[in-house]
DNA sequence: AGCTAATCGAGACGGTACGTCACGTCTTTAG
DNA sequence: CTAAAGACGTGACGTACCGTCTCGATTAGCT
């Protein structure tokens, strides 16, 4: 029950709302995140602070909906993985697509900034786990199930925990920049996870 | 030539170094890092403000400091990884306290607070990363390469993809809190590494 | 030629013209006239804010009107001094009932309010003085005609200025707070008025 | 026992206080009080709104101190009104200077502002008389006993009352611009305070 | 052992951004 | 078609911290 005088979504401005989300995208990457803040927003947006306000609880959020696909389109850059039948084929080409998208500035200051921010802030971390990395992750655990069912995966291997050992290693590097990412780094982690690391 | 009027380390109060660093400890983990400003660290401390821009260029810096170990204190926690012969043992001994550590708040608000900063902040996060982060793993490709010189690990692996694999997925965990970090999941990791996704 | 798309006066609502009026006086009561917001007015009436925004050009002007007696209204409080034929004792009813009125605060507040943004905002302060107080003047030169013509007031005497002698003083610790008003005050302010300061 | 932490006053910044009050009055002169804002002040004066909001509890506030003689600096205009002997003379030629000074928009403008200002606000009311009208007020008072003494005015007349007949008239017709203030009309209330309207 | 220069606690300063409030305008919805 | 409701752009509010800058008052470390 929000008792905080909701405002009414009906009467909201799309042309502001919009404005808003795309001079938000436009700041962070002139700016940087630490640097972009909500009256520079909205003097860009050529908003109301306070119209950012009524609808959003912090800049971390309007970055988040200016980032996160809009809603109703259909998945987030494709609604599966290539499957080819040769796994390994297919999560190499996934994985360095991965790697490039992180490697390009237009993806990797926006994703960064929200990322450390939900890595602080829970609520903020929910919100961007759900909306935006965990359909991704359903992917892998669907074209890993079909390869267990194709017996190219043991089938007792639990493809949440797989999924992890494939994008957890570029995820390290990718936000703590240990090392640069590559596509051989990404084939090397690919291979490795296939085969482990005991002699056989 | 530092033109800059660099401070004369020699004359620096230590008294005043560790009460700036506890109370920066204190602070992060009572208000959390966003919250956490240089005037309430000076406040707490009972320092000037001055004192602090003198010796740390940011709040992060000082955090950094106060959460690393002391410079020479003989490392963190230990300077080698376990070797009872049994790799896999091993490994789970080590990660699973990692995951201990990781779900202890004492350990968890500042650490969080300087990774997100440090994702961010590449001068930082380099520092988080050499200081802090490097000699964890280094531990980690040295009692790895025993174990291939053991031949229980493969000679054609490179030990540092490998202790991606190990330490990458419950990183990916821990910052995104997809889902909790437990002694199993980190079993879990570790077996799989180990063994690979492929039938043997 | 009102080009300003004048408001049909016919079709107002009466009903909400009161409500905005009983509203405004309760309001300044309960915050005093800098606090006093038409937002406010138009909550605690139930009214929209461009109601408000139609029919009078500044919350000084809602005060006004809600303040002033009714347009026609048989004048202020009674059409005209008393006359007993005693013009000492006749003004010193009026001027004490005066200093009552500007005791109790249920007239203080409002009157003070409307009477500072009278002195700054000089079209309201117009407005104020001929719908309120200019009326309440008359009367006094009224009276003093009549005494005039009764040989108790000298034929030299400009009606006007002998108002401005009773009147002023009062106005001035009213308004002023330089001392507090009282009957005594007020009978003396008569006595010298009348008889003057030079022996005689 | 002032507990919010009062400033430490001399470590004030004389340049920024002078900028400040300097500011202020012309921005008065320039925009009218109801416009003046904190934040054009501080703009104008080329200093941190903090430091305005340090010293000063409002808008009204620093007008004063701005309007407001400097402390020290003696007297107000002159610390005696004229005594030629002739009282009537005397007191024509004061109140005739002070009506020129609130017929000069230099004066009257930020005089206004801050009567009105005092008249709804009692605490900056209080200071207002205080420091700007009653020293001029006193300065009558020691006219009229000087007179007094003189045998020029009757010896049971209360000079605090008589005070109030002569400035009374002239602070109505100022604050609420009933009639225009003039020579003549100064000249006339002096005449008629000094013999009163009984016919003799 | 005293001098002297740097560091220290303190906090005022010019700023920037915050998040809130009210303004006066404009649009949408229910009667 | 009016009027309630309230979202909007605007702009000021008063606060919180920023990082810089004086201030004495301790401290050193070097004569």
């Amino acid at each position: 029950m929000a008792n905080k005088t909701a405002p009414d979504a009906s009467r909201r401005s799309e042309r502001s709302r919009r404005a808003i989300l795309d001079a938000a995208l436009e700041l962070v990457g002139e700016l940087g995140y630490p640097k972009l803040t909500i009256e520079a927003i909205a003097a860009r947006a050529g908003v109301g602070k306070q119209t950012i306000y009524r609808w959003w609880p912090s800049k971390a959020a309007v970055l988040l909906d200016a980032f996160a696909p809009d809603e109703d389109a259909e998945a987030v850059g494709g609604h599966e993985l290539p499957d080819t039948g040769d796994l390994e084929a297919d999560l190499k080409l996934v994985l360095r697509a991965t790697v490039d998208e992180m490697n390009s500035p237009k993806y990797d200051l926006p994703a960064r900034a929200l990322t450390a921010e939900g890595v602080v802030d829970p609520e903020l971390g929910a919100a961007f786990v759900s909306r935006l990395l965990e359909p991704q992750l359903q992917l892998y655990v669907t074209r890993l199930r079909a390869a267990q069912e194709a017996g190219q995966v043991a089938p007792d291997i639990d493809p949440r925990i797989a999924l992890e050992l494939l994008v957890g290693p570029i995820a390290h590097r990718w936000l703590l920049r240990t090392l640069p990412l590559s596509h051989e780094h990404a084939d090397a982690v690919v291979e490795m996870t296939l085969r482990g690391l005991t002699p056989r």
